[in-house]
DNA sequence: AGCACGCCGACT
DNA sequence: GTCGGCGTGCTC
């Protein structure tokens, strides 16, 4: 069986889009026809097709051309829409063919890559052209109000002097007027090819902005207003030191460099062994080789953009540096945007929205952490970045570099088969930084010899902080459960702080003194007594890490005990902050949850303990292991960084269970293929290709409803015999914000033999969504999570 | 998806 | 008499 890429499902997937009823969107010159006038197929972010025909010619009486922005009347209102292809057909009557009634005409149009890459996502995501494109577009330019805002921001207006106008302006000079004369000698001073940008005319002069324009009226300067310079650089400061590279290092940064045409890479190597090195190096060799190449590199969360952001601008400080994350305020984001765009931007940094930039240059793909889930889109087009960054590289025929310690279980599969090329760094980068000792601590034995807990710490674990602190090194606890106590329970009647919405209990945040779902974001005050049935002894149920703290705090009272979660670091900025403060020495104890594991490296930090793995021993989804398992190598390589001796302490009841075993020997390969066998057997991924049709209703049995007509439906669908359709069941959280939640797996041995079905059967569930009113329903390829 | 039109129930 | 419920249909 063969594992394929995203990218193998190519031709399949993207059929159905281009050749649906607008067949002629490549028209060749061959069937032009001179006299008709010139038809724009346009998308738009509409559900009810892929694309609309307009009149090609625009007000300002230019055509549009492909890849420009367009604002066309849609219905009774208007849209903004992507102009895909030029034609001279429609199969739309000429007289319901309306024209186009603005362009953005200094924007430069997107590639056609660009446009097949949003081609490529829509059919293989099963979504209209326009739902893929218009999203990737930075918000300013999704909204015409915004354009022109946007539009003189990025067009910074330069001048400079027309060749031998010096003697005329000179002589119309005001004589007394200093800062005038010399605005005028600087422009006048630097050479006639020199532009300068309209800041520093102002500092100058603060009326620059007026005598400039008299004067290019008069004709003795010229103005320039092309898009950029976007990003500032730092031509004279130095490049960051180039650390020396370990053989293996150097071996891994060789074989990317010496990659032609679409060239994937795994690169395989445990925290600490030096991937970002080995990202940076190829990336200068890509960057040094073309003065024009473009390289994009994608990281799964927001907070490990300044880190990282910071490093790559040191090292390449005279290269633009484009950033793209959600984090970025509208036109910020536009104008990085439009620096990859125009490419400005050498290096594009961003999380998986990132994907979808507009680099037209792009000459390598650097996915770091690509088992992270972070890459999957959790609503809206559900896309893997991960995904699309493979499918990109080979549709752009560049290599790309998939980094992880824990590669997910495709992307090692597809290694395994040689699919991919394995990259493994094995020894840290770092020469006196040894793997950290990893300790299971068995809490039945524990409780056998009579060692009691202390708040959900045990005996081993507050001896190794307290040896910790004894030595002034620091402690990292982690616990992947925010709020004070996951729920509040009635002693005497059994009530429990469930939430009226969902089936999930409200989880205690005692500092802000509230009751909080963490599903629907219903808020209520802690009660004083059980609302059933008025006993005041009401108590926190488990632990999370405010309760983690709070007890250290109480334990340790000479220590100073810190802790980072999404409820600690709500500021913006704060995040940061904090962990700053661990950096500068300032915690002796950090508290945290999934936050703490990715990115940073604790220099004297030299224990890792992990309060409460267990709850991942019980999940139904099968990626559960996989991912407890990664997330705890991750935590793991917090641990013992600049020759200090780590060691990592593992609290559990199932010391047994294989993740953690596998930790403790530090064994991803044999957990990697135990797991495999586990799947292959099972006929899971990356051995079978599913797709998850979720719906959600009022009523559960609506919900099922739905699914069950959807079922019916599929009978008659071409490819159905060699897809498998589960039973449709209730989600594991049924109840989210009042809705229940109900879903249908579906299963294949082959990704184009599914794409083929779906594409088949998905038009078919409008029908049935009719008969099940009022369900809302989704079709997810590749799903993540069930 | 929006956004209209359209056709029946409870309000000034 | 009309304000508004959401069923139905369309967008080049």
């Amino acid at each position: 069986m063969v594992a394929d890429d995203i990218a193998d499902a190519a031709a399949v997937a993207a059929e159905p889009q281009t050749m649906g009823t607008h067949s002629s969107s490549s028209a060749s010159p061959t069937d032009a026809n001179p006299g008709a006038p010139r038809i724009a197929r346009v998308a738009i972010d509409t559900p009810a097709d892929d694309c609309f025909d307009y009149l090609a010619a625009s007000p300002d009486g230019a055509l549009a051309a492909p890849g420009e922005l367009v604002v066309v009347p849609f219905g009774r209102r208007s849209a903004v829409g992507v102009v895909v292809a030029l034609t001279d057909v429609s199969d739309v009557p000429e007289d319901r063919i309306r024209p186009i009634a603005a362009r953005v005409d200094w924007l430069p149009p997107l590639a056609p890559t660009w446009i097949a890459l949003a081609r490529f996502a829509a059919g293989y995501y099963q979504r209209r052209l326009g739902e893929v494109m218009l999203p990737a577009l930075p918000p300013s330019l999704r909204e015409p109000d915004t354009w022109a805002r946007l539009g003189d921001r990025a067009r910074m207006v330069r001048y400079r002097l027309r060749p031998g106008a010096a003697d005329a302006l000179r002589a119309a000079l005001p004589a007394r007027a200093k800062t005038v004369v010399a605005l005028a000698e600087a422009l006048i001073a630097r050479d006639a090819r020199d532009w300068m940008p309209l800041p520093v005319a102002r500092t100058h002069c603060s009326a620059a902005p007026a005598r400039l324009a008299e004067w290019e009226a008069a004709g003795w300067v010229e103005a320039s207003r092309d898009i950029g310079p976007l990003l500032d650089v730092a031509p004279d400061r130095p490049p960051s030191a180039r650390p020396a590279l370990h053989a293996e290092q150097e071996a891994a940064v060789a074989a990317i460099g010496q990659a032609t045409g679409y060239a994937p890479f795994l690169l395989h190597g445990v925290t600490g062994s030096g991937k970002t090195e080995v990202y940076l190096h190829a990336m200068e060799a890509v960057l040094a080789a073309d003065s024009a190449a473009q390289v994009l590199m994608l990281v799964p969360e927001i907070n490990l953009t300044p880190q990282l952001q910071a490093r790559v601008a040191a090292r390449f400080p005279a290269l633009p540096l484009a950033v793209l994350h959600s984090g970025l305020a509208d036109q910020e984001r536009s104008l990085q945007w439009l620096a990859a765009h125009t490419g400005e931007a050498r290096i594009v940094l961003g999380t998986r929205m990132a994907i979808m930039a507009s680099a037209p240059n792009l000459r390598l793909i650097v996915v770091d952490e690509e088992h992270d889930t972070s890459y999957k889109q959790q609503e809206g087009l559900r896309y893997s970045a991960r995904d699309l960054a493979v499918w990109r590289a080979k549709q752009l025929a560049i290599p790309v570099v998939l980094g992880s310690a824990t590669p997910s279980m495709e992307t090692w599969w597809r290694a395994e088969q040689g699919a991919y090329r394995k990259l493994v760094l094995r020894e840290r980068a770092q020469a006196d930084a040894a793997l950290p000792t990893v300790r299971l601590i068995d809490l039945n034995m524990e409780r056998q010899r009579q060692r009691p807990m202390y708040e959900g710490l045990s005996q081993p674990l507050l001896e190794a902080i307290d040896a910790r602190l004894a030595r002034g090194e620091q402690s990292l606890l982690f616990l992947n459960r925010r709020g004070y106590a996951p729920v509040l329970a009635c002693d005497s009647c059994g009530w429990l702080s469930g939430c009226p919405r969902c089936s999930a209990y409200l989880v205690l945040h005692r500092p802000e003194r509230r009751l909080r779902c963490h599903h629907c974001g219903l808020e209520s005050p802690v009660p004083h007594h059980c609302p059933d049935c008025g006993n005041v002894d009401i108590a926190p149920l488990g632990r999370g890490t405010q309760r983690i703290e709070e007890a250290l705090a109480a334990r340790f009272p000479q220590a100073r005990v810190a802790r980072i979660d999404a409820d600690s670091t709500r500021r913006k900025g704060s995040a940061q902050a904090m962990f700053d403060g661990v950096h500068a020495g300032e915690v002796d104890i950090l508290v945290g949850t999934q936050m703490v594991a990715k990115g940073h490296d604790f220099q004297r930090v030299t224990l890792v303990g992990i309060v409460h793995p267990d709850a991942a021993m019980f999940s139904h989804d099968f990626r559960a292991a996989e991912h407890l398992f990664a997330s705890l190598m991750q935590v793991s390589g917090r641990a013992g960084r600049a020759g200090l001796a780590g060691e990592v302490l593992i609290q559990t009841r199932y010391p047994d269970a294989p993740a953690l075993q596998a930790l403790a020997r530090h064994d991803y390969d044999g957990f990697a293929a135990s797991q495999l066998r586990e799947r292959r057997q099972s006929c899971l991924p990356p051995f079978a290709y599913q797709v998850l049709l979720t719906a959600e209703h009022r009523e559960l049995e609506h919900s099922l409803a739905f699914l069950r007509a959807a079922r019916d439906a599929a009978i008659g669908c071409a490819g159905a015999e060699e897809v498998q359709l589960h039973d449709p069941v209730p989600m594991s959280m049924v109840r989210v914000y009042n809705k229940e939640r109900a879903q249908m797996l579906v299963e294949a041995g082959s990704r184009p033999l599914l794409q083929r079905f779906v594409a088949g059967w998905l038009p078919l569930l409008d029908d049935v969504g009719d008969a099940g009113r009022g369900v809302r329903w989704q079709l997810e390829i590749d799903p993540l999570r069930i």
